[in-house]
DNA sequence: TGTACATCAGTGAACGCGCGTTCACTGATGTAC
DNA sequence: TGTACATCAGTGAACGCGCGTTCACTGATGTAC
């Protein structure tokens, strides 16, 4: 009986929220982090500043639910991608290609959790917690891999990190610009680091 | 006879220029370029702000300064790493950690040149001829480390931008913290990165 | 060595801008009888 | 089905803030005779 459907209002709601969100992410993806603000939202939105306080209590609030919906996402496409490969290097293969794709759709996205800090922010628990549920499947696949090795949990530890910061190197300076006018071919570059990745190493 | 000692009013410009970097610097390391504001440096000097505008035509040229500034910093230190090492894998290794050391000192320094962009900011020519300089000993590295290959030049410059992207993947996410919490030793984390780009790849 | 003048660093007031956020209010919408 | 009431989304004015930048000015400093 508690599972009643949503009425009208709390249905309302819920579209604006997602309206504001929506323009947020259109102000981030053009100028950066910095760029967004509540009264250009509203006035996106055909609304006035002041009306956006009944949904949010303030901008960071805001920019909280941003982050830990950006990390909810890039957590399900990692997650997809490894149910539809087989374990465990090709599925380590296809969660490097679901993070490219997931960055370079949205450089900015993904500059909000990987790059420099937003000064004066301090992310919630709930975004480490996320972030750590992207690495696990890297994590599982290291493990499955090299199951071989004796001193399995640090070498694995060790390689799923050295995962993480190889493509890193890749996506941050390709989502900040830093590779236009160098005549590189970053996809190929960027399967060549995953096939490296995945080769047996020291 | 052209070549006079530089007057007291020169003298006294140069000094004043020089305070005016290091409190930009000094803004810049605690809170990021966003953070950057003529009318705070003029304050934490004791002036007015109109009164920097004797110096500096508008905000964009101190930030102009300050990044071109920053990669001749950068590039000398990498040139004085190689100096003094034996090429060619004692050099590369030097270069990354004269890189590391440059990045960890001043992080945000770090994220300047090489994070996420300044929206609405668009960096110079002399700052893209830095960035080379700062590659060519890399690339001069890697020529002679490899030189019993047959396309050189194709493999030296993909070694190359592979020894670039790898440091910057450690570097940029340590810069940013978000190594912290996280019971990593950086430092052995990176001489290992290092090591594995010198030894024989694919 | 002394005076007149030109240079120029720095001031204070002011501009327009955009920001986050508050407050008292209006008016539409949903709900209970 | 109809009316009275409570809820609540949105408005408009206002706050204090900090920003970059301009302008006419003052007064010190260096220079030329």
């Amino acid at each position: 009986m508690n599972q009643t459907t949503e009425g009208p209002r709390a249905r309302y709601r819920r579209q604006v929220r997602d309206e504001v969100q929506a323009k947020a992410w259109a102000q981030i993806g053009q100028d950066g982090v910095s760029a967004l603000s509540l009264k250009a939202i509203a006035a996106a939105m055909g609304m006035t500043a002041p009306a956006l306080y009944r949904y949010y209590s303030s901008r960071d609030e805001l920019l909280t639910e941003l982050i830990l919906s950006a990390y909810l996402h890039l957590a399900e496409c990692v997650e997809a991608a490894v149910d539809g490969a087989e374990p465990p290097a090709g599925q380590l293969t296809a969660i490097a290609q679901a993070i490219r794709g997931w960055a370079v759709a949205e450089p900015q996205r993904y500059l909000l959790l990987y790059g420099t800090p937003v000064p004066g922010y301090h992310a919630p628990e709930a975004a480490t917690e996320l972030a750590r549920r992207i690495l696990a499947p890297v994590l599982a696949g290291f493990a499955e891999l090299r199951d071989n090795t004796q001193d399995r949990s640090a070498s694995t530890l060790h390689e799923s990190i050295t995962f993480w910061t190889r493509l890193h190197g890749v996506l941050s300076l390709e989502a900040a610009g830093h590779f236009t006018g160098m005549a590189i071919d970053v996809d190929k570059f960027y399967r060549d680091e995953v096939r490296s990745l995945l080769a047996t190493s020291g």
